[in-house]
DNA sequence: TAAGATTGAACTCTCAATCTTA
DNA sequence: TAAGATTGAGAGTTCAATCTTA
């Protein structure tokens, strides 16, 4: 990405504008109304997860979608209060929500998962086998490269050592 | 990505959970406080869009960063109010404002620049030249994709026809 | 009418403070 | 004290309606 010919001053626009872009358009998530019900992109990613992985703690489900547990607070309620999830106390501790989608819930969250998994398949389909491949490679690296660097991982965040 | 064994009914955790988590982190744009100054994702953008192609349009400025008129219109107006950027109505054209970096502007933007290149060229030295070469081909690939796909495009995607 | 820019309402999210239970 | 969950304030964004200029 670096080392080729740089006209820009500011860096990488591959990087830069592309993900922004990629996630403005929403194009991976999107659409997200499904069978007529709307849902937003973290709703979407919270039935399912609820879906693969089954009954889990608020806190639990705030890592796992990267949200403050103050969001995914409001989340859950906005879930349950449209009947796709219970929350129930949690009986050997009373601190602790049971999140788990009911049967509607189940049946929403299935219809999200075949839209969406069409979509991917589209979207897919119109890369090339290289192309599909270097995405793979590519994000696995990147993934594990920001998660090195991440504030939580204990690095200096805005050391200003290496610019130039 | 598909194809490999599937264990979960949501499809495509590496792109779906793996996109939302890298953009949640920021980390490919972070950090954005630079020399003491503060300044949003977007007026990152911003800034940076006018420093590469200089003065231009509210209206053109949205389409380069993906936001709403209405976005940038308060955008605009915050880095003007901070003194960055300069607006003035176009004199053949007065609908037109045309948005240009103050010299304070340029001198900020090309601060974060340096930054933002410091920032990426640590990230990137962190992959392998495969995972570095695969980002950019699958990058590619999947914006175009994304783009063959966008609603803007003129693709099918809400049905603009009977979706009142 | 059309196009650029602005405004107001609503929504998602974060952060800090607070409530509740252990 | 500690940990899960909730509440209130504020930021950034979109959408629809409006203002301004052509």
């Amino acid at each position: 990405l670096y080392g080729a010919t740089v006209t820009n001053t500011f860096p990488d626009d591959e990087l830069r504008r592309g993900f922004r872009q990629l996630v403005r358009m929403g194009g991976l998530l999107e659409p997200h109304d499904h069978a007529g019900v709307h849902l937003t992109l973290s709703e979407v990613m919270a039935v399912g997860e609820l879906l693969d992985q089954g009954a889990m703690s608020q806190q639990r489900l705030a890592e796992l979608l990267g949200l403050e547990k103050s969001t995914v607070s409001r989340l859950a309620a906005g879930l349950e209060r449209r009947g796709w999830v219970a929350r129930e106390r949690v009986a050997t501790n009373r601190r602790f929500y049971e999140l788990q989608l009911t049967e509607e819930g189940r049946r929403v969250a299935e219809l999200i998962a075949a839209d969406l998994r069409a979509h991917h398949d589209r979207l897919l389909g119109r890369l090339t086998p290289a192309e599909r491949h270097g995405l793979a490679v590519g994000l696995a690296g990147l993934s594990r490269a920001l998660h090195d660097h991440a504030p939580h991982a204990g690095v200096d965040r805005s050391d200003p050592g290496g610019a130039g």
